[in-house]
Order: C-alpha cells, then sequence, then structure tokens
DNA sequence: ATTGGCGTTGCCACCGGTGGCAATATCATC
DNA sequence: GATGATATTGCCACCGGTGGCAACGCCAAT
C-alpha cells in the first residue's frame, strides 16, 4: 500500500515488518519492551522506506510537539546570539523552535502568549527579559500546561525554571576599573524603567560607587530602550549638561553604540574624553572602533544551558531540571572604550 | 464535560452551541456554506470558551500544520531583519514560524532540510541565498511537496516560487559615484566562492567598472564568507599590496565592518584614505562611525513580500502567487565612507 | 498436567479535527 | 400538489500515531 509521493506512516512500516503497528511505536519510542531480533527488524525497514514518524500525530496522540518556543521582544543582538545557542541544542535533540515576537506594552500581551503557545502546542518554552520578569506571564503558562524556562537576574522560588544572571562580579568590577582611572561623574543609559534587569544592574551599579563614596545623581541616570536609537536620544542628553560625566555605562551594547556616534558628532573622543562601556558583550562590541568595554555574559552558554534544563524539565520533570546548574556569571571585558579621566573637568 | 485545565475542544463547543462538531469546524474555517444565525451562535460559544482549534488535530486532518519554515546558514544581520519582516506577516496570518541552521558545506545538507521540513510538517519554507542557490534544495523541497519561496539574484523558470533581487542599478550607481570621486582602483570583498549572488555582485560590479575602462584585476577580488572575521582577513590583504586600492567594495556590511576595523589599526582615515562600501543596509551600517555607504535592500519590505507570497502559494496556488511583484530593486545609500580618491597613491 | 509469572505482541479505542456524502429543510416552478 | 433545485446540517470514516489492556508463548514451580 506504499503510494508513491506521500512519505511513508508507521502502517506501511508494519506491514513490511509484519508487526502491528503499536510494536513500531514501540520501537521509534525506545521503549524497552521489544524483543532484540524484532527490534532489529523494524528498524531496518523504518530506514530502507526512510520513515519518519508524523509529527501532528504523534503529537495529538501523546500531546506532544516536540516544539519548543523563544518568546522575545525587542530583536536585539543579545537575543540573536540566544536563539543561535538554543538552535544548536534544539536540533540534537529532535525538537524544532518557534519563534514569537510579542510587545510587553501591549494590553493584549497575555492573551497573544496564551495563544501562542496554545495554537503552536508547544512543549515548551524559553521567556527572555523583560518577557520572563511579568510573573503574568510565567502564571499563564503554568496555567496552560507549558513548561518554560525564564531568564532572569533575580533568584526565585522555582529554580528549576530559571537560569539566573549574576551581575555582581562583573558590575563590582567594571565600577572598580573606572574608578581606579580616576573617574568620578558617571552617567548611566538604563533600559526601560520597568525593566527589572535593568534595575537590577542599576543598583548593583550604584552600591560598587558607593563604595567608593560617589553618588550616580539622577540627572545622570537616563531611560532608554535597549535600542540604538533609545541611546543616541539618551547620550544627547547626558553630554549636554554643563559638567558631563566622564565615562558613561549603557545597559546593553546598542545603547553604547548610540553613545559613540553622539560622541562622535560632538567631537568627543572615546576614551579620551568620554570612557564608555556596555553591556552584553556581543561580537559587535568588538568590531567597532574602539572596540567597546563591556560586560560579557557568555550568551551561548547560556542558551545551551536554558535550553537543557527545558528539556530535562519536558522529559524528566523539576527534579532532573534542578541538577543543572542555575547561576551564570558574567565578567568585565575592559577593551579600548575606557581609559584614564580627563584632568579638567 | 467540558473538564478543567484542559483547553475546550471542538466537541465543547458543538456540544454547547447544540449544533454538530462539522459545522463548528465550517465555521472556523471561515466556509461559506453556514446559516448566519448558527454562525453568529456558534462564533458566540467559540469566544465564551475561548477555544483555539487544536493546531495538531487540524494538520493530521487536512494534511496543514500553519507552520512556515525558515531556513538560513551563517546568521548575519541581514537575515536578522529578514526574519524580523517574515515574522510580522505570519502573526497576522494564523502561521508561526519555525527557524532551522543548515550547513551548506555539510555532505548531509539534503538530508537535513528532508528532514526538517517532514518532521515538522511544515506549510511552506522561505530558503535564503546562499542555500536558495542550490538547485537540489529545491528539487528536494518539490520532492516533499513543500510549498516554498526563494530569494535569489537570478531570473528562473518559476516566478511564482521567487523573489528576484536586482542588483544592477545600485551598483552601477554605487560604481559612478565612486568614479565621480576619482577613484581607479578598486577592491572587491566577496562571499564565499560558490555563492551566486556573490558572483553576480562581483559581475555587476566589473561591468559598471568596464563602462570607464577600468578593471577590477584578480589579485584586489579577495574572497570572504560573509562574516566580520573574513571581512578582516580580506582587508589585511588588500591593503597590504604596494599599490593598494582607493575603494573597497565589500558584498555584505559585515565585511565591510571589517574593512574599517583594519583600515583603523593601519591608520587609513575613511574616507580620506580609503572609501568603502558595504551591502545590504542593515541597520548598523548607519550605526558605525563614520556611517558605512551602502547599498540597501529593503530588507523588511522584501521578506514581508515574499512570506505573502509564500502564503498565497500555500493558500491558492502558483497563479495567485504570481501576481506578487516578484522583483525588488535595492539601492544605493552614499554616506560618510566614501569620498575623494586620495591625490597621491 | 496445572498453575502462575514474565516477556513480548496485538487489538481497539481515542486524540481533535476535516472530507465526502447523505439527509433534511426550504422554496420556486410547473 | 408534485417535482426539482438549492441551502444548510449531520453522520461517519479517516488522518497517523499512542495508551491500556488482553492475549499469547514460554518456562519454572507445584
Amino acid at each position: 500500500m506504499l503510494e508513491h509521493g506521500k512519505p511513508p506512516t508507521i502502517n506501511n512500516v508494519a506491514e513490511l515488518a509484519s508487526v502491528s503497528k503499536r510494536t513500531v511505536s514501540r520501537v521509534i519510542n525506545l521503549s524497552a519492551k521489544v524483543n532484540e531480533v524484532t527490534r532489529a527488524k523494524v528498524w531496518k525497514v523504518i530506514d530502507q522506506l526512510n520513515f519518519t514518524p508524523n509529527r501532528q500525530a504523534r503529537g495529538l496522540a501523546a500531546s506532544r510537539s516536540f516544539l519548543l518556543g523563544l518568546i522575545y521582544d525587542v530583536p536585539t543582538l543579545f537575543i540573536n546570539d540566544i536563539q543561535k545557542g538554543i538552535l544548536s541544542v534544539c536540533g540534537d535533540a529532535g525538537y524544532e523552535l518557534v519563534v514569537h515576537v510579542c510587545h510587553i506594552e501591549s494590553d493584549r500581551l497575555i492573551d497573544d502568549v496564551t495563544r501562542f503557545v496554545r495554537r503552536a502546542k508547544l512543549d515548551g518554552v524559553i521567556i527572555l527579559p523583560p518577557v520572563s520578569e511579568l510573573g503574568e506571564v510565567a502564571e499563564t503558562l503554568d496555567k496552560a500546561g507549558c513548561r518554560f524556562v525564564q531568564f532572569t537576574s533575580e533568584l526565585g522560588v522555582e529554580p528549576w525554571k530559571l537560569v539566573v544572571t549574576n551581575y555582581l562580579p562583573a558590575i563590582t568590577d567594571m565600577t572598580n576599573h573606572l574608578v581606579m582611572l580616576g573617574h568620578s561623574q558617571m552617567g548611566f543609559i538604563s533600559g526601560p524603567r520597568s525593566n527589572i534587569s535593568s534595575l537590577k544592574r542599576q543598583e548593583i551599579f550604584v552600591q560598587a560607587l558607593a563604595r567608593y563614596d560617589l553618588v550616580l545623581s539622577p540627572e545622570r541616570i537616563v531611560e532608554g530602550a535597549f535600542t540604538y536609537e533609545s541611546g543616541v536620544k539618551a547620550a544627547r542628553k547626558l553630554l549636554s549638561w554643563k559638567r558631563r560625566p566622564t565615562a558613561i555605562f549603557a545597559a546593553n551594547d546598542e545603547m553604547a553604540f548610540g553613545v559613540m556616534k553622539v560622541a562622535a558628532e560632538m567631537g568627543l573622543k572615546i576614551p579620551d574624553d568620554l570612557s564608555l562601556v556596555g553591556f552584553d558583550g556581543t561580537s559587535f562590541s568588538s568590531f567597532v572602533i574602539p572596540a567597546l568595554s563591556t560586560i560579557r555574559r557568555q550568551t551561548d552558554e547560556m542558551a545551551r544551558l536554558g535550553t537543557q534544563k527545558l528539556l530535562a524539565l519536558i522529559d524528566q520533570g523539576p527534579d532532573a531540571a534542578r541538577g543543572f546548574e542555575t547561576m551564570v556569571s558574567p565578567y568585565f571585558v575592559p577593551r579600548e572604550s575606557t581609559g584614564p579621566a580627563p584632568s579638567s573637568v
């Protein structure tokens, strides 16, 4: 009954191997209860026909789709790298990745996310900041029975769902570095005000400065949106003050690139007139001129870790997922964009 | 029979609306043959239960998955933009996007692609250069009964499957621009030698130069790989010649960024000592300092167009797809990285 | 010979939709 | 009033797998 054009089904395999389809099912699911001889026979036919189980049928019967989802908001270089990392794990594990953009400002966000996971029947989802920091999203996914892993900067009560980034050491190092270079007038470009990761970065930066009795005055904190354009705007504001900062810390690399542009326009040399630090350690941070000092998250590693954790969660439950290291620590990478503070300001 | 926790099914809807599930099916598929009154009644229940049809069941029965695929090789900024464009169309049309990375050098490429579309049961696929230029991939997809749209630079026999980029006007403009600025010693950084798009760009560049009786000598053509690093390597080579080119055209923006880095290392000022042109018009091309002159493809538009075409192809067949404009024409954007040729070389 | 347990396999219902066709209702026409 | 055409709806099989349970063969113990 093997028709041409159509891919072979489990029935074709069963028929050719002279076993029931249930047995074939057992074989492809690596179920233990199959005789060695039978198993070999079935595999032979599977290879011969080049049979691939139908994902939809499988999913329908077993309520699994072998599909993972990635939900993000602003598409940044960081997210790029994350996607790359996830894909490298996915492929090997027999899962595919479905990507979805959402808008955190939208009042239909929850609806949107719900519909996404339900419609696509995802087995698991990876959520990134800032979406991952909305408790409501997590609740929604839980309610929908969808496993997920959140990337976040806060330790939470359900560690098997988290990949936590510990900002403390890197930002402290970075601050020390700037202070050692003689900077005392710092500026900070944040992400959106509601963004917890960004707030956390700011908080730690402030604490680190406090150890030197330095303060980050409110007018030196400008809100950005993690985009290049917002970096440009923020830099215009920061650098227009009479007593402008001699060093700026931007909450991501892209905004730091915006600062570079404004500095160039204003004739300020980096690092001679202005030191600059980014965050994320995207590949572009080392491409730009001068190379950007930044805080490098091992994005690729992080994404792999998170994905493996998610797969463990799906296949073996929370206990297995708990076994995966939860905490990642980025580190400061000094490059060309930071230098001694200008003597006269 | 509405259980808690589980999403509602078509049966729940049918029961509550006192109609058969077949009628509900007709309603959600916008089939015309349903009485207005019934239709309204069913919709009311659907809204009330917040019912979403099960993709897997739907797919299994109708052999459709409402999943599109995006296959690419090297992840570049260009591909980023493409993905963004596709997603913006997908969402509205009720499709989701599954992304897949492949390796064009791999001898299992065809296998890989086949397994991807079969396993994910994709309704359609978007393939980008260089993968889109492998006839074998297209044949494979055809054989697997999977609709697809290729982005390419060559007109082909099946226009309903193509989104063709016409390089001619933009590259000609760009060449004129360089020649007007007094450049006569040009360099070119290509993509991988087997890449047809890259060859095409080169060819047109050579032709345009020929109109001024200028030649692009072989040692001024260096092979890259569309990555930043390959741009760096190529630039080192090009700029090490005694009589180095006064203008370099790179086959994509990322490689141009590599050139900028090398120029900076060598103390060459852009555009004073060296003019530079990229290709793609990625957002970063305007972020870098100096802003990169480049050839801008309306990537977003292109992606949208291609996706709409694919959806038309899936839903209504080749004739409908033919209705979509096939040709996109990028244009040259002169910015700060091109200037008058240095007088003495 | 009978019984029980184990390893292995098959049968059948079911997952949640869609397709084809029959059934029914409605209405105009002769 | 009978007839045919048309609009609307329902029934049932089927898509390609998996789950639960029964059945089978085989061997050891009784």
